[in-house]
This record gives C-alpha cells, structure tokens and sequence, in this order.
RNA sequence: GCGUCCAUAGCUCAGCUGGAUAGAGCAACGGCCUUCUAAGCCGUAGGUCGCACGUUCGAGUCGUGCUGGACGCGCCA
C-alpha cells in the first residue's frame, strides 16, 4: 500500500511544484516534508487523502482552492492507479483502480504464501533476543507467560523482517532463593521425588519454596542457614551441588514442559551458574583501570552521578557476585559466543533501572556494543483483584491457567455439539486456549500494565483469539467445499473487475499493507500491531462473507473470483496467527 | 523526596509522522439461523480524550505545570 500512497505523493508534488513555478513561487518555500498521505475517514472518499494546509503560506491562498486546483490538473494526469481525485475542502481525496491492485495483491499472496509479510526491513542484522529468564526454584507464572509471549513473537516479527535472530534464555538457577528451596527440600524432604509423589517437577520444587517461606516466618533465624548453604556451594561443596545439581534438572525439566506446551522456543541457554564469576573479573579489571572504585569495606562501586543516577554496588564486600553482576558476564560472554549487532531483553518494567545501569556499566567498560542493547521493558500483569503477590497466594501459575483455559474450551466444543466437525477435542482445544492466551496478553501495547481476568480471557466472544481461529476455519471450510465441488465451476475465471464490495476492497488493501505493518512491528517490538491487523481483517471477512455469498452464485466468474480472494485472505491469516501464537486450524 | 512510565465509553483496550463528525470488543437493549460452522452478523445507547495553560491554520496526539496511579531508587533477584 505504501507504494501506491508514494506514487500518489510524488505526483502531487509535481503538480504543486508546476504551480508554484507559474506564480513565482520557489522551491523552497513549499513544505513538501509536511504533506501527509493518509487515510480518508469514509470510504466514498476514497482511498488515499492529501491535506493541504502545509501550502496555504506559500500560495497565500485558502486551503479550499489550492486543493480545487491540484485536483484539477491531476485528472488530467493520466496514471494507471488512479482512478480519479477529487477536492473535498482542504483536502485531495484520491480514488485508486481496484481491478490492477486486486490482482497484483492477490498474485503476491498466491506466491508467498505464509511467508507473505516478510519485508527486507531488517535484512541480515543479528540481533539475540533474551526472554523468560526462569528462576530455578520455582515453577512459571502468569508473568511469564507474558514475557514468553512477548519474547516469541517478537522474535517471529524480526525474522520476518530479515532479522537474523538468536533466541535466548537465562537460567537463573543461583542465589540465595535457591538455597532456600534446597534447604525446605533437606529438612522436609524425606527423599521423596517428582515420580514418588506423581507431580510436575517444577511445581515439586516450588513447593519446598514455600514450606521454606512458612519456615522461615517460625524460626526466622534459618536465614542464617540459607546463607551458610550459598556459601558452602560457591565453594564447591560436594552434598550441596549435589543437591543443588538434583533441584534444578527438576525445576528446569518441568519448565521446559511449559515451554513447549505453550510454543516456546530457545537457541541457547544460558546459566547464571556459568557466568557469575566471569562478570566478577570484569568487574575487577574495571577497578583496576579506574572505571570503578572501592570502598574501604572492600566493596567495589560504580559512580553514575554523571548520568544523573547514584552509586552503585557492583560486588559485596565479601566478594561475592551481585544480579548486576552477572549480568555484565552474561553480556559480554554473550556478544563474545554470537557477535550481534542488537541485543534485547525482554524484561519486565520494574527493572527499568538496572537496565539503564547495565548498559552504562558495559559502556564504561569499554564495549562499544552496550549501545545496541535495548530493554523492552513490559508493564506488569495484575488481576481484577490487585497485584499478584506471592505471600496472599494469589499467583497465577502458569500450567494451572492453561489447564483451565483447556478445560473451557473442552466445554465449549461439547456445548455446541458439533462433534462431527470437531472429532479431536484436545488437539482442538489445546490449540484454542494457546491462541485465547497469547492473543490476550499480545494484544495491549508491550509497555502497557495490563489486567488479566482469567473469566473474560477464556470467554470466546469478541476481540480474541478463538474469534480469529473461528473466522479462519470458516474460510477454510468454504475452500474445503469448492474443492470438492470444483467441477461445477469449471467454466468460470477470475474477473478482478467482479471486485465491487466495498469490503472486497478493503480487505485487499489492508492485505497491501500487511509487509509494511511487520517491518513496524519489528521496529517498536510490537506485536499488538499484529494482533490489531488480524482482528481487523477477520472482522472484515466476517462481515463480508455473511451479506455475499461465494460459493452460492450463479455466476461461475464470481465465484473463480471470490475464491482467489479468500485464497489471499488465509494464508494472510496464517501468516499473523504464526507471529504472535495463534495456532491455526482447520475446523473448530 | 528523586527518577521512569501510565491516565480515552460502565469494564478491557485501539487511535499511524499533529489533520475532515474520537474507534473496537465486553457488558446493556433490540433484530437475524429452511441459505458456505450463530464461537457469527446487523442495529441502539454510551466519551467536556485526568485537570489547566501553551505551541499551531488545526492537539487525544507536541511542551510546561498540577492531580491521581504503577514501578523503581537494596552489599535482593
């Protein structure tokens, strides 16, 4: 579609130059860098609009009649996409010829198929995109789920951009929270295990999470002992890594479930285990050439005063590592595995200042790259009720959400009794409750806090998931019948000029901008833009197909014509649902 | 106290580089299944875009101030 308002543009340029020269008027006087193509509010306007305020200085004229005048001497222009142009007051309303853009449109999708939406936005860069970041002490929550979503689906769009993409994921199976389970374990465990007591392994570990916690508000003095057992394992200790090796392949195996219950995918992971020290030793090679300082504690500090930020801490008196220390050996291990030319976490947006020190502190350090990291920072996920907080027991667990979603959507096929249609009922609503999640949590503006309300996100009404699934099974129905009836329109052909519904035209030109609408996405790490695209094209055909029948018709031409464009619409379809985790499917 | 972010219909959210009467969905009310899946379609009602100034031919959109809210300012992660 862009191309098309880029013609327009530079045509009206001309014209408007041609008409300044005539009155004298020079070049440079006219703000062309002003003129906005945009989209009239009615479609009896047409399809592209030209405000022309911008001229009105230059001409010393209204407005109105520069606008008569352009329009003038642009119908008399003859152009193979313009259909006509017309002054509506200040503005320029162009109208398009449809049958070429149909065409063209409909050829492109028939040729790409699902990959169409890629665009050379991003061709080439390499960009590692961090998500999740798991503690290994307990099992996921809605909070994750929301940085998964996110962190998958960006991941697709910058693909689909050009973008070479490395996804990865940063264990964070280290610290004090993960002797605390470790502990509970020890003292309540009774070596039991996963198996012995039938439950998903990370939920096994995140219980002794919380017996700890319960512990603690007894004999608060066990604290100690966490902090003896972090000790002792930074030391090696023998029972503890042990241990410590035995409650993290629990914790991570049962998250890896999660993961691929819920689409999610990762290029490498990365333990904090593993780089912890070396974020200490680039810590102490910044103290020695002076980047850093130290106190008489013997902690070391950073000074961000000049970037009107405090001091901070950068390792304890005691010398042991801080998170912001290992995430400096992180980065820089990271941009040393897999040289990258963008970096991204996805994080949430409480952590907004440690980002803005990390990349500071890596800049300091001497890493020109610290200037392409980039935090996409994401709003937290509160309930109807408040804020989840773990101590009132109010956190969503992610696995447990997913089964409820499943389970109403079992419901709902059973409710419809269309078994005939729907024969694999979890395959199905598995596939429904994956597309009402991540529609729902992709479809506010990352930055944005949001509500989660578990009862309208798993209702299937409306502006979600299920509803675009549903809209798509109905077109691939549609095709399904015409191929078993193709016989009976044999004699038809497509007509393009048989486009004559207002929503055919709609839905080719939202099609049109589909390529450039990912490279946007791609740019502001958005995946909303995507979830807005595709409801607005499925509400489109929902509307379209219900008033225009298109295997109904006497005509053989129109239904040739209409089936090629449904053949565009799906694919389309697909091709969004894959960016931001919709599962498509064939029936429903 | 300081910093970052947010504020649009009863609720959940859109609103592109400022541009023609501010848009969806849900909830409410009223229609539409002998017709390609009613998880649908159509219609009605609902807004001083938090408040006040300012910039501009033009502000929901930009700037300043204020109010309200979230998050952060740990030798926690």
């Amino acid at each position: 579609m862009e191309q098309y308002r880029q013609e327009c543009r530079n045509i009206i340029i001309n014209i408007i130059t041609d008409m300044a020269k005539e009155k004298g008027i020079s070049e440079k006087e006219l703000s062309f860098d002003q003129l906005a193509a945009e989209n009239p509010p009615k479609p009896e306007y047409g399809d592209i609009a030209f405000p022309l305020f911008p001229f009105a200085k230059s001409f010393k004229d209204a407005p109105p009649k520069i606008a008569a005048a352009v329009a003038g001497k642009l119908a008399e222009v003859k152009n193979p996409l313009i259909e006509k142009a017309q002054a509506a007051g200040p503005y320029i309303n162009v109208t398009l010829l449809r049958a070429a853009i149909c065409t063209s449109v409909i050829e492109s999708v028939e040729k790409e198929q699902e990959r169409y939406g890629t665009n050379n936005h991003l061709r080439g860069t390499k960009i590692m995109l961090e998500f999740s970041c798991p503690n290994t002490n307990k099992p996921l929550h809605l909070g994750h789920l929301r940085n998964d979503s996110l962190g998958e689906s960006v991941g697709k769009i910058l693909k689909k951009s050009g973008a070479e993409v490395l996804k990865v994921d940063l264990i964070n199976d280290r610290g004090i929270h993960i002797c605390k389970s470790m502990l509970a374990y020890q003292k309540f465990g009774n070596n039991t295990t996963p198996e012995s007591e039938g439950m998903k392994s990370d939920h096994f570990v995140g219980n002794y999470y919380v017996k700890y916690a319960e512990w603690e508000k007894k004999e608060p003095e066990i604290i100690e002992q966490a902090r003896k057992m972090l000790i002792d394992w930074e030391s090696g200790d023998e029972q503890v890594r042990l241990l410590w090796k035995t409650m993290n392949k629990w914790a991570i195996d049962g998250v890896k479930q999660t993961y691929e219950a819920t689409g999610i995918e990762f290029d490498k992971y990365y333990f904090e285990s593993e780089t912890y020290e070396l974020g200490r030793d680039e810590v102490l090679k910044g103290l020695e050439k002076g980047v850093f300082f130290k106190k008489d504690d013997g902690s070391i500090w950073v000074d961000l005063k000049a970037y009107d930020l405090d001091e901070k801490v950068l390792l304890r008196s005691d010398g042991t590592s801080l998170y912001l220390t290992q995430d400096i050996g992180t980065a820089i291990s990271r941009s040393k595995d897999w040289p990258f030319e963008r970096m991204i976490y996805v994080v949430a947006s409480e952590q907004n200042y440690h980002f803005k020190v990390l990349f500071l502190v890596l800049g300091m350090l001497g890493y020109e790259w610290a200037k392409n990291c980039y935090h996409l920072s994401y709003g937290m996920v509160n309930l109807p009720e408040g804020k989840m907080k773990s101590r009132e027991g109010t956190v969503v667990d992610a696995d447990d959400l997913l089964a409820e979603l499943i389970d109403y959507a079992v419901k709902e096929i059973e409710s419809r009794e269309r078994d005939d249609d729907a024969q694999d009922i979890k395959t199905i609503s598995n596939a429904i409750a994956l597309g009402a999640l991540n529609y729902y949590l992709l479809s506010a503006s990352p930055h944005k806090d949001i509500i989660f309300d578990p009862e309208k996100s798993i209702s299937f009404n409306g502006d979600t998931g299920p509803y675009l699934q549903y809209t798509s099974a109905r077109i691939s129905s549609i095709l399904r019948k015409y191929e078993e009836r193709k016989d009976q329109y044999q004699n038809g052909k497509y007509d393009p000029s048989l486009l004559t519904v207002q929503e055919e035209w709609d839905i080719i030109k939202l099609i049109a901008g589909f390529p450039d609408l990912v490279a946007k996405a791609a740019d502001e790490y958005n995946p909303s833009l995507v979830t807005a695209f595709l409801f607005e094209l499925a509400k489109l055909f929902a509307k379209y197909y219900h008033d225009n029948p298109v295997l109904k018709n006497e005509d053989q031409n129109l239904v040739m014509t209409r089936i090629a464009l449904l053949k565009a619409i799906l694919p389309v379809l697909k091709s969004g649902f894959q960016l931001v985790g919709i599962p498509f499917l064939e029936r429903m």
